[in-house]
DNA sequence: ATCGAGCATGTTTACGTAAACATGAGGGCC
DNA sequence: GGCCCTCATGTTTACGTAAACATGCTCGAT
């Protein structure tokens, strides 16, 4: 009987209470543990009792790898992602967490702290030998698309934030339509033209958000002002302020994000330059805080739940049907939320 | 050799590659697959050729399920919390999965959506069943004090944000200090004393808060206000602003957490009473948008990555040692970032 | 040449679970 | 009243991996 050997060090055997433990006390076999354990029928009242109470005295819990190795899934996605601290998203996130927990699935974080290309494989790799049945890539690079990167098959993957639109199922926030709608806001207001603060370049969130601004632009017959080119931070918002407060006839700003237009507002307060009275400035992501900048920001709103609610049933449409995944991208949509940030510019302006 | 029936729903079965599909490829046993896959020495140059090509060309992947059965155990650690969204919690987890992965050790996320006694029970129940060798509780609330809430026995346990420390491994920063450092701040600058904009009461991190404030107001002879309830909102901030703009003696506010003191920002600019010159306001947290409000405020910087760190260390010392959680509170110290929201008091204040 | 040491590789077994199949007892139907 | 069917429960087996043990071959020392 005795397995492990008492010369194993630290000899942290037989600690965990398997199921034939249990059928041991309660004098049954395993298979009629299992049935309780598993809520199955056919296992009479009283024979459960026994079982139930064995499995309290020894304190029985399943072993979730058996379990998995059993039935060929471990009820798990993995999120690979490079960083939490945007809220955008930890909101995705914890959308993701949210629902998929509702459907019996647990989330695996797998992070990536350096965006390279190599670490991005490595992820990958990793990623392969871990426990989950699917895979949720929120990536903001566009690592994914130089075909360099290859996910492994056989792995169900929805991406968030990407144009690979053509190899994976994408879901992603309608940037472009929210751009639009942020500079037709501004142009509906009287504004001769909108300058704008862009994310950093590698960001296709960013890219999609500066290509549907200058497009507005240009179809309306405005002037493109030079972008300014900002790296999501406020303090890079900060900075692109304090530029433009120096441009007489900036009388409009979107920025690609709120963070920055937070870091505008400071500039332009500093600077003398009223919001919105001499400068209108539009955010991007309607974080919660957004509502009590000085002024309250006017900006897009994302859905980010949305989105989560989305990937998960992405993903979980792939695990279900055994299918691959289907190519395509699902945009959700976003809305402008008004507050007092904006304004009509105040008399002369062009 | 037909296993799992052709007459099986979707026939999802033989998709995965295994080490005895490799071996028969390769011409070798599984347990040379085995060691060649688990980089064994002992296999000759050739055979360990033959054995990846044969790796190579079927895509093997090992599975962590059966490893982790054999093993005993998952290299992976489980994370509770009620939210994501606050940045405490997003930066704790981003630095808990950081620093687990560079242990080998993957994250898994067990979302609490509505903080309910019944509600944890039920993921510490559902948590003992999840495939996870430690489990790493951030939790606002003291339900974990209460006693009826019980996690599982034999598995290692780290608790964020408690005074479960008699019970349990707890790692938090130092709330206390935190707050002290910012009263003795203003009261430094030579305000006569400091009111408070509390988090909700059923937050331990907020409690302790509020007790350190109310303690160096005493011990210094100073007349306590009575405190404005908040709930970590910028919206309850701005409520609380609203209310402490009306106090004509009120020259100090010390504001539970960052986002609040965003609200007495924008209250008391609404109000015409001005930040610091009016009214010297103090946050908590050190959120990055913190440098950039208007204006850039003064607060106490939290050292999450570190609050991570040390969980993760936490419980990995558990599971190498094989040791029940050592009972105890790791304090994390925290520091006072002096920006533009404070100064002295005018000129007349008492 | 002989024997054993050392090494590359193969075989057996166990990890915990649950499907599939087997068994046996009791009850209804003719 | 005998037969079969149903139902509760037991037995066997497989899931994929890797430790432990077994085998057989080569090479060096005597």
């Amino acid at each position: 009987m005795e397995r492990g050997g008492s010369g194993v060090p630290g000899g942290r055997r037989k600690q965990r209470v398997s199921m034939a433990d249990v059928a041991t006390l309660a004098g049954v076999s395993s298979q009629t543990v299992s049935r309780v354990s598993n809520g199955h029928p056919g296992v009479i009242a009283s024979t459960r009792e026994q079982v139930l109470a064995a499995m309290r005295e020894l304190g029985y819990r399943p072993n979730s790898a058996a379990r998995a190795l059993r039935y060929g899934q471990f009820n798990t996605i993995g999120v690979i992602l490079f960083s939490l601290s945007s809220t955008g998203n930890s909101r995705t996130v914890e959308a993701i967490a949210t629902h998929a927990a509702a459907e019996g699935y647990a989330i695996t974080l797998i992070p990536i702290d350096v965006p390279t290309q190599d670490n991005v494989l490595g992820a990958f790799t990793r990623m392969g030998e871990l426990a989950v049945d699917a895979v949720i890539v929120i990536m903001e690079m566009h690592l994914l698309d130089t075909g360099t990167v290859q996910l492994p098959p056989g792995v169900h993957v929805v991406v968030v934030d990407s144009d690979a639109g053509d190899r994976y199922s994408v879901v992603d926030t309608d940037q472009a339509d929210g751009a639009r709608k942020a500079v037709r806001h501004l142009l509906d207001l009287g504004h001769r033209t909108v300058w704008h603060v862009t994310g950093p370049e590698a960001s296709y969130a960013g890219q999609r958000r500066t290509q549907a601004w200058r497009k507005v632009l240009e179809e309306a017959g405005r002037p493109v002002p030079p972008p300014l080119h900002g790296d999501w931070s406020a303090e890079s918002g900060y900075a692109a302020g304090l530029a433009l407060a120096a441009e007489p006839d900036c009388t409009a700003v979107f920025a690609a994000n709120d963070q920055m237009a937070l870091g505008l507002l400071r500039a332009f307060h500093e600077r003398g330059r009223q919001v919105p009275r001499d400068i209108s400035v539009v955010g991007f992501d309607d974080i919660p805080d957004a509502a009590f900048f000085v002024p309250p920001l006017t900006t897009v709103h994302q859905d980010f739940a949305e989105v989560g609610r989305r990937c998960v049933q992405g993903v979980l449409r792939q695990i279900r049907t055994h299918g691959g995944p289907q190519p395509g991208t699902d945009l959700v949509p976003t809305s402008l939320v008004i507050r007092n940030s904006t304004a009509a510019p105040s008399s002369s302006s062009a």
